[in-house]
RNA sequence: GCCGGCGUAGCUCAGCGGUAGAGCAGCUGAUUCGUAAUCAGCAGGUCGUCGGUUCAAAUCCGACCGCCGGCUCCA
């Protein structure tokens, strides 16, 4: 009799046996939660005939496999819902995603909100009906002439890029699509899914294909899952800086001045302003020295730096000044070599550190503009380390240890680092790239910092360490890059005066850590979902009289907290207190000082935390203190 | 740039062929109040822009501008 090691343990079986009669017999209980099978190692049907000596495993909904192979078979179901109402529709392909799955079709025309409503019914009686998925083996010819027959261009398009002779077949009632599986065994395993919006997207992702009609959607093993996602996204809406931007009065994108172009309004930079100041200081602190830089230059240095050649299409065009053309910068580096090169330097003298906080204006395609996130102007923290081959490691090491410092200031304490390596196009020797990359390496190494590799990911001019920052719904956001560039020093003819005498060509690093201000501030008011810690809130305590009897002590109140370097809102105004608490609770104010008679009184101060906590009352001396140690 | 949706008062939105509406915010007045919205009055709009259809357009059609969701892009 066959035998196969279920979950380790020997087991015999019929055969000719499926792994769902096997589970069947094994584990009755997990008949529900199971949907699929690991043999050794690859993910097969639980129709799927056991195989002798077989290592297997079962695959359950909680499993992210499994969660991807529902998310996949509720895309089929979609799919051949799509093709019952919209029998003209041609299919492509369709997915699992992060958080669900998408479904590519060619149709006459796009699909409407309103249809999506009409599928999701469709797709319920297909669940309903409890359709069996039907695994079919056949010759790549046969399913040629199946999708011809089918009328399915896309699909024989895919099956030309299949080498193997045999392809398989998935059947869901009618509907008959060329996939690799696997998948549930029957419709009915889908409990809860939704269709969340129809977007359009090129054939292949290529912009030269035709335009295709997609369906995203998602699906979860129970109604619970569904609903806390639905949740998650609401959460998300809730917190999107564009609305809360304009809520809070931070900036302003107005289209009189012009898509993707930011006007900070004044407690947007306020908060701004803050940062700026923290960042300037940790930076001359750090052996740093801040430059300033002009915003457009003559276009010859854009030619020298290479940016005409391999950055074009992000520029926006030169203009003519007194016969010579001249660019908008779209980077800071060529400027800061220039600084450097005003003298002579000496190896004694490297590291040498420049940093600014530097405007610069990349075109952007007009349907990529978005919020603060993606923009036209904008500001990047900048620095470019000028240095020798020996010194890299350490200054690696240096800057990681900055880096996480200024970014756990924020609040951003997780995080995925990147390494990206030489790409297949490069400058520069085989050996620099070679010793760059370990010194990268070694640099994470040394401070114990977990990272992946990204092989071929790294710029032509040279290889990089990416972090990404997770804020605090788990969303990942790229802001700092360490890049090294062998590039540049090569075109500006950037050089040092060695021990020896010697003339040696100098390394550069170019680094941001926030990466751009506007985006990071777009970050920043997502993170916190716009109520800012006291250290960066751009209005820290609110005072709140009750009548117009306490003006007097509440404008002292105000005077003194200012004068101890707090931003103070003073409302004095004739309206409820009630409704001063909502107004300044509705602006995230993280404290708000009522005095009334009793505090004037007994010359306290009433604190009530942004949260909706009432501190005790206290004298404003010790209120500063408490505000002072929470900075 | 491409596909789809949207653009009405400072903000959020209703109206969808027949003389422009609400709530909030603003202004004026009354109220002097103890922890998330006191009441009343006033003011506020070339209905994104330009063109077309119609006796009549915020409403229907077209172009453009902008925004939103994606695609693409992010050397």
């Amino acid at each position: 009799m066959p035998v196969v090691t279920v979950e380790g343990e020997q087991v015999s079986f019929e055969e000719g046996e499926s792994y769902a009669s096997l589970l069947e017999k094994l584990s009755p209980k997990k008949r529900e939660s199971i949907i699929a099978v690991r043999e050794n190692g690859s993910l097969k049907d639980l129709t799927a005939p056991v195989m002798d000596g077989a290592e297997v495993s079962w695959v359950s909904l909680s499993d992210p496999d499994g969660l991807d192979i529902l998310r996949h078979s509720t895309a089929h179901i979609m799919a051949c819902a799509v093709k019952r109402l919209f029998p003209e529709a041609r299919v492509t392909i369709g997915p699992s995603i992060e958080n669900g799955f998408y479904y590519d079709f060619d149709v006459p025309r796009p699909f409407t909100p309103e249809d999506l409503e009409k599928i999701e019914e469709e797709m319920g009686r297909i669940v309903e009906s409890d359709l069996p998925f039907e695994r079919i083996e056949v010759e790549k010819e046969e399913a040629r002439k199946l999708f011809q027959e089918e009328n399915e261009p896309y699909k024989i398009e895919l099956l030309d890029d299949i080498e193997d002779d045999r392809v398989s077949l998935y059947r869901l009632g009618e509907f008959v699509d060329l996939c690799r599986g696997p998948h549930i065994p029957s419709s009915k395993r889908v409990k809860a899914y939704k269709l969340l919006q129809v977007a359009g997207a090129y054939w292949r992702g290529d912009e030269r294909n035709p335009m295709l009609s997609r369906i995203y959607g998602t699906s979860f093993p129970d109604r619970k899952e569904l609903k806390k996602y639905l949740t998650f996204l609401e959460e998300v809406k809730k917190r999107d800086h564009r609305r809360l931007g304009k809520e809070l009065e931070l900036f302003h994108i107005a289209e009189e001045v012009g898509p993707g172009l930011i006007l900070w309004l004044p407690k947007g930079a306020l908060v701004r302003k803050i940062i700026e100041d923290y960042w300037k200081d940790e930076h001359l602190k750090k052996g740093y020295e801040i430059v300033y830089t002009p915003h457009i230059a003559k276009l010859n240095l854009w030619e020298v730096s290479g940016h005409l050649q391999f950055y074009r299409e992000n520029m926006f065009s030169p203009m003519e000044v007194e016969g010579s053309q001249y660019q908008i910068k779209p980077m800071n580096c060529p400027f800061h070599i220039n600084i450097y090169k005003t003298k002579m330097r000496s190896y004694r003298d490297l590291p040498i550190r420049y940093a600014e906080l530097g405007t610069v204006y990349r075109f952007e395609r007009s349907g990529v503009l978005h919020g603060l996130m993606r923009v036209r102007g904008f500001t990047q923290d900048d620095a470019h380390i000028f240095l020798t081959e020996e010194q890299l490691e350490k200054e690696i090491f240096d800057l990681l240890d900055m880096t996480i410092d200024i970014l756990t200031r924020f609040g951003f304490e997780e995080y995925d680092i990147y390494l990206s390596t030489r790409p297949e196009k490069f400058v520069g020797t085989l050996e620099s790239w070679e010793k760059a990359e370990g010194a990268l390496k070694s640099a994470l190494e040394k401070k114990g910092l977990e990272y992946a590799i990204d092989p071929g990911e790294g710029v032509f001019y040279g290889p990089k360490i990416d972090i990404k920052i997770k804020d605090v719904l788990g969303r990942s956001w790229q802001c700092s890059t360490i890049q090294v560039d062998f590039n540049n020093p090569e075109r500006f003819d950037v050089t040092y005066i060695g021990a020896d005498g010697k003339e040696h060509r100098t390394i550069m690093i170019h680094r941001a850590l926030m990466g751009s201000l506007e985006r990071f501030f777009g970050i920043l008011i997502e993170h916190y979902a716009g109520a800012f810690p006291l250290w960066l809130a751009p209005e820290q305590v609110a005072v709140l009289s009750i009548t117009d009897r306490h003006i007097d002590y509440c404008t002292k109140v105000a005077e003194r907290l200012r004068e101890e370097g707090f931003r103070v809102l003073l409302d004095t105004r004739n309206e409820k207190l009630s409704y001063k608490i909502r107004e300044a609770q509705v602006k995230k104010i993280p404290y708000a000082l009522v005095a009334g008679d009793r505090e004037v009184e007994s010359g306290t101060v009433a604190p009530r935390k942004r949260g909706g906590e009432n501190l005790p009352p206290m004298k404003l001396d010790e209120f500063i203190e408490l505000l002072k140690n929470e900075l």
